[in-house]
DNA sequence: AGCACGCCGACT
DNA sequence: GTCGGCGTGCTC
C-alpha cells in the first residue's frame, strides 16, 4: 500500500509513502485528508495524505516510510479535497502549497485537529497517601489531592476554577507518583463557546424585491444555483442574507458568508449575533495563530454554524453547508495578489457550491462585468434590488469641471460653495480621495528636484503628522528635508492627499469638527468603528478619506459626497480601470442621502466629456455596464476571452525580461493562444526589484490551460528562471 | 522552498 | 592556512 501525499514545496508533484509501522495504524485506517509527518530529504514534513494506492511508479528503494499519522479522521472531506485538487489544476498552483493555504500556520505544522487539555488524576498510591493521613504539612497539595479523590480527576481548565495557583501542588504531587497526568480530546461541550448575545433582533420587512429574492433563492435550496443579487447601496441585501441564513438553519445546514476584508467582519458578526442564536466561527488575517486554529478546530468539529471569514475562508472546512454568500463580489480583495498562489475566491466558491450541490450568492451594488455577463447568459440568475430601504430618493450626480473652476487645496470653488450649503442645512459632508498622505511629492521651487524613492520608479509622498517622507509602494521612510538636498532652496508639497485636504476644510470651515479615515489613521481593530462613530453621533460634520469609506459602513445623514480626483482611472492602460472607477464612483455616491434628505454628488473632472462619466451620469451603473462589456467584447478582452500572465521580477534591470523572453520563445507556437509581450511593468522599479510581464490571450479557456499545462514544465527549467522570482497568474485583475 | 555539497576570495 | 560567498542538484 502506497500513500501518495502533497508536501508543501513548490514541487508540483505528489510524493509516495509507505506507511508507518505503527501498529495503531493497520492499512484499512488510512485514508486521504489525514495529516502525516514525512521524512523529506533531511528534514521531516507535515503533509496531507491524497491518494492511497496499491503501488508506485517509484523505485522500492527509494521509498521511505511515514513518521507518524497526525489525524484519526481527515481534515479535509472527499468534497475539499477534490475542490483543493481543482484549484491546484486551474491555477497551475503546486497542490502541497495549495493544501497549506488552506490550513492554519498551526495546523500546518502539525497541531492537533482538536483542543487537548490536561487531564489530572489520583493515582493508586495517591489514593492510598491520602487515606494513610500523609500531607498534613502540605496543604495545598491534600486539598488538591482530595479535590482529584472525590472528583475522579479533573481537566486543568476545571482546577483553573475551583483551586486557583494549583500547578505548584500539582507538580510536588506528580514528583511523588501519587498524581498522574495525561493530555485528552477536548470533547464537544467542554470548551465550546457559550452562544454570545439572546437573539433579539426581530427580521426587517421586506420590500417585494427582496422577498422575491428571498424566495428565488430558497427555492433552490439542495442545488447548485448561482445567483447575482443586484442591490442597489441601501437596498438591504443583508437582510437578504440573513433569510437565507435562517432558512437554511432552519434545515439544519450551515452557511458562509465571504466578505473582502477584515475591516467589514464585526458589523456582519454584529447583524448576524443579533439575529441568531447558534455558534459562528470568524476567519481572517488579523486573527493570532491559536484564534485562526480555534476557529478552524470549531468548523471542524461541526460546532460553529456559520462561518463569516475573508478570502481563504472559501477553504475551510464545512460540515453541511447549506449556502454560500459572498458580499461586494466585485471587490478586488477576493483575488489573492500578493502571493505565488493568486486565486480568486469569488471563482473558488462557485465551483465548491457546484461540488457541494448548494445554492451560492453574489451580492454587489456594482458587480464585476463577468458577474453580469454570467447573468446575461444565463448561467447566473440576477435578482435585481432597485430601491433604497426607507424609501430614500437615489442621490442626484453632478461634474464640476476643473478647466474652468479655481482650485483650493483640490477643492473647486462649486464644491466648496456646495459644503457650505450643506453643512448650514445641518447636513454632513463626505469627500473622497483616492490618496492618504499630505501630498504626493516634494518639490524644489528652485531646481526642481522632487523626492524619489530609492527602491522605486516613484516618488516620496509628504506625511506631515509623521513629518516624514514615505514611499508608498515599498514602505520606506525618511525624515521630511527642510531643504532642497542638492541646492539648499526651499521645497515644498505638491499636489493633495486626505492629511492636506482635512487641513484645507479645517480652515475653511472651523466650525465643522472633521474625521478622517484612511489607513494612516486606522492602525489597530476598532479604530475604524470609531471613526464611523463620530460621524453617526454627528460629532464630526465632514468625514475626509481614501477607499476605505467606500466600503460597507453607511453614514446615513451625509447629504453631501465630493470625489475630488476621478480622472487617474479615466486614461488607464489597464483595460479594468474604468470598471474600477465606476464602481468607486458609485459605491461612494451610494454614501449619501441614505436617510430622508435627498443626497447630492459632485465629481471634479478636467474631462467632464468623457464618455465614462456620461454614461454613468445618463444611465448609471447598468448603462455603464452594458457599454464596457460591448467594448471588451469589440476588443475581445475578458469576460469574452482569458487571460492568463506569466509575471517575473529580479534585482537587475534585464533579467525578469529576459527569462519571460526565454519563456515565450519555449511556448509551442499556437494559433488559438495569443503571447503579448513581455513587457516591464508600468513601474518597473518596485522596492528594489525590477518587475515584467508575458501575458497570455485566448479565446478558449480548457485551450488556454492545455496550452500552459505544456509550457509550465519548460517554463520552470528554463536557466534564465534562476535569476528571477516568477508566478503565473491565471484570470489576472490588473495588467501592469 | 530548504538544505547540502562544492569550489574560489578576505581574514584570524 | 580557514570561514563563507552563492551556483547547482535533490527531495518519494
Amino acid at each position: 500500500m502506497i500513500l501518495r501525499v502533497a508536501l508543501d514545496t513548490p514541487l508540483r508533484q505528489l510524493f509516495d509513502y509507505l506507511p508507518s509501522a505503527d501498529a495503531q495504524w493497520p492499512p484499512n485506517q488510512w485514508q486521504p485528508g489525514v495529516r502525516v509527518r514525512v521524512p523529506f530529504g533531511r528534514r521531516s514534513l507535515v503533509g496531507v495524505v491524497v491518494e492511497i494506492t496499491p503501488q508506485s511508479s517509484i523505485a522500492a528503494d527509494k521509498l521511505r516510510r511515514v513518521l507518524e499519522a497526525i489525524d484519526t479522521a481527515p481534515v479535509f472531506d472527499a468534497a475539499l479535497l477534490e475542490l483543493l485538487r481543482w484549484t491546484a489544476d486551474y491555477y497551475h498552483h503546486p497542490i502541497g502549497e495549495v493544501m497549506a493555504a488552506a490550513l492554519p500556520k498551526l495546523a500546518r505544522d502539525g497541531a492537533p485537529a482538536f483542543a487537548l487539555l490536561e487531564r489530572w488524576c489520583p493515582s493508586e498510591n495517591g489514593a492510598a497517601a491520602l487515606a494513610a493521613g500523609e500531607l498534613r504539612r502540605a496543604p495545598r497539595q491534600r486539598e488538591l489531592l482530595e479535590r482529584l479523590a472525590s472528583s475522579g480527576g479533573d481537566t486543568a481548565p476545571v482546577l483553573d476554577q475551583v483551586l486557583p495557583g494549583w500547578r505548584p501542588a500539582a507538580r510536588a504531587l506528580r514528583q511523588r507518583a501519587w498524581v498522574e497526568v495525561a493530555t485528552v480530546p477536548a470533547s464537544a461541550g467542554l470548551d465550546a463557546t457559550p452562544s454570545a448575545a439572546i437573539a433579539h433582533d426581530s427580521p426587517h420587512e421586506l420590500v417585494a424585491e427582496q422577498a422575491a429574492a428571498v424566495r428565488a433563492i430558497d427555492a433552490a435550496a439542495g442545488r447548485f444555483e448561482p445567483f447575482l443579487l443586484h442591490g442597489i447601496t441601501g437596498s438591504g441585501k443583508t437582510e437578504v442574507y440573513l433569510r437565507v441564513v435562517a432558512a437554511a438553519l432552519a434545515r439544519q445546514q450551515n452557511a458562509l458568508l465571504l466578505v473582502p476584508e477584515i475591516a467589514l467582519t464585526p458589523q456582519f458578526v454584529g447583524r448576524f449575533a443579533a439575529r441568531f442564536d447558534v455558534p459562528m466561527a470568524v476567519l481572517h488575517s488579523g486573527l493570532t495563530d491559536p484564534q485562526r486554529l480555534q476557529a478552524w478546530r470549531e468548523l471542524l468539529a461541526g460546532r460553529a454554524r456559520i462561518l463569516i471569514g475573508t478570502r481563504s475562508a472559501v477553504f475551510a472546512p464545512l460540515m453541511t453547508p447549506g449556502v454560500i454568500i459572498i458580499d461586494e463580489e466585485h471587490d478586488a480583495s477576493f483575488k489573492q495578489q500578493d502571493s505565488s498562489f493568486r486565486y480568486s475566491a469569488r471563482d473558488v466558491a462557485v465551483v465548491r457550491a457546484q461540488a457541494l450541490a448548494i445554492p451560492i450568492v453574489l451580492g454587489s451594488a456594482t458587480p464585476a462585468l463577468e458577474t453580469l455577463h454570467n447573468a446575461a447568459l444565463g448561467r447566473y440568475q440576477r435578482l435585481l434590488l432597485p430601491r433604497r430601504a426607507g424609501q430614500a430618493p437615489p442621490p442626484t450626480l453632478r461634474l464640476v469641471d476643473l478647466r474652468v473652476e479655481s482650485l483650493h487645496a483640490g477643492l473647486a470653488t462649486t464644491s466648496i460653495a456646495s459644503i457650505e450649503q450643506h453643512l448650514a442645512a445641518a447636513g454632513q459632508v463626505l469627500v473622497y480621495l483616492n490618496r492618504r498622505g499630505y501630498a504626493p511629492t516634494l518639490l524644489c521651487t528652485a531646481c526642481g528636484w522632487i523626492a524619489p524613492c530609492a527602491n522605486c520608479d516613484a516618488r516620496y509622498t509628504v506625511h506631515r503628522g509623521s513629518d516624514r517622507l514615505q514611499c508608498h509602494h515599498c514602505g520606506a521612510e525618511r525624515p521630511l528635508p527642510r531643504q532642497c538636498p542638492q541646492c539648499g532652496y526651499e521645497v515644498k508639497p505638491v499636489g493633495q492627499g486626505t492629511e492636506r485636504v482635512d487641513e484645507a476644510l479645517a480652515e475653511m470651515f472651523p466650525q465643522a469638527p472633521i474625521a478622517r479615515l484612511d489607513r494612516d489613521v486606522v492602525r489597530h481593530a476598532g479604530d475604524v468603528e470609531a471613526v464611523v462613530a463620530r460621524i453617526d453621533s454627528g460629532a464630526a460634520r465632514i468625514l475626509v478619506g481614501t477607499q476605505m469609506v467606500t466600503k460597507g459602513h453607511d453614514f446615513p445623514n451625509v447629504t453631501l459626497v465630493v470625489v475630488l480626483n476621478a480622472d487617474q482611472g479615466l486614461f488607464s492602460t489597464d483595460f479594468r480601470a474604468a470598471e474600477r472607477l465606476a464602481q468607486t464612483i458609485v459605491q461612494v455616491a451610494g454614501r449619501a442621502g441614505r436617510a430622508q434628505r435627498p443626497g447630492e454628488v459632485l465629481i471634479q473632472t478636467s474631462y467632464p466629456d468623457h464618455p465614462l462619466l456620461q454614461q454613468l451620469l445618463a444611465s448609471g451603473y447598468d448603462g455603464f455596464s452594458a457599454a464596457a462589456l460591448a467594448e471588451r467584447q469589440a476588443a475581445g478582452w475578458p469576460p469574452f476571452s482569458r487571460l492568463a500572465a506569466l509575471r517575473a521580477s529580479g534585482t537587475e534591470p534585464m533579467t525578469a525580461v529576459r527569462f519571460l523572453a526565454a519563456a515565450r520563445q519555449a511556448a509551442q507556437p499556437s494559433e488559438r493562444v495569443r503571447l503579448l509581450g513581455p513587457a516591464p511593468a508600468a513601474m518597473a522599479k518596485r522596492a528594489g526589484r525590477y518587475h515584467a510581464q508575458l501575458l497570455l490571450e485566448c479565446v478558449d479557456r480548457p485551450a488556454l490551460h492545455r496550452f500552459i499545462d505544456d509550457w509550465l514544465p519548460q517554463v520552470e527549467s528554463l536557466p534564465e528562471s534562476r535569476a528571477v522570482r516568477w508566478a503565473l497568474d491565471i484570470d489576472p485583475l490588473d495588467l501592469f
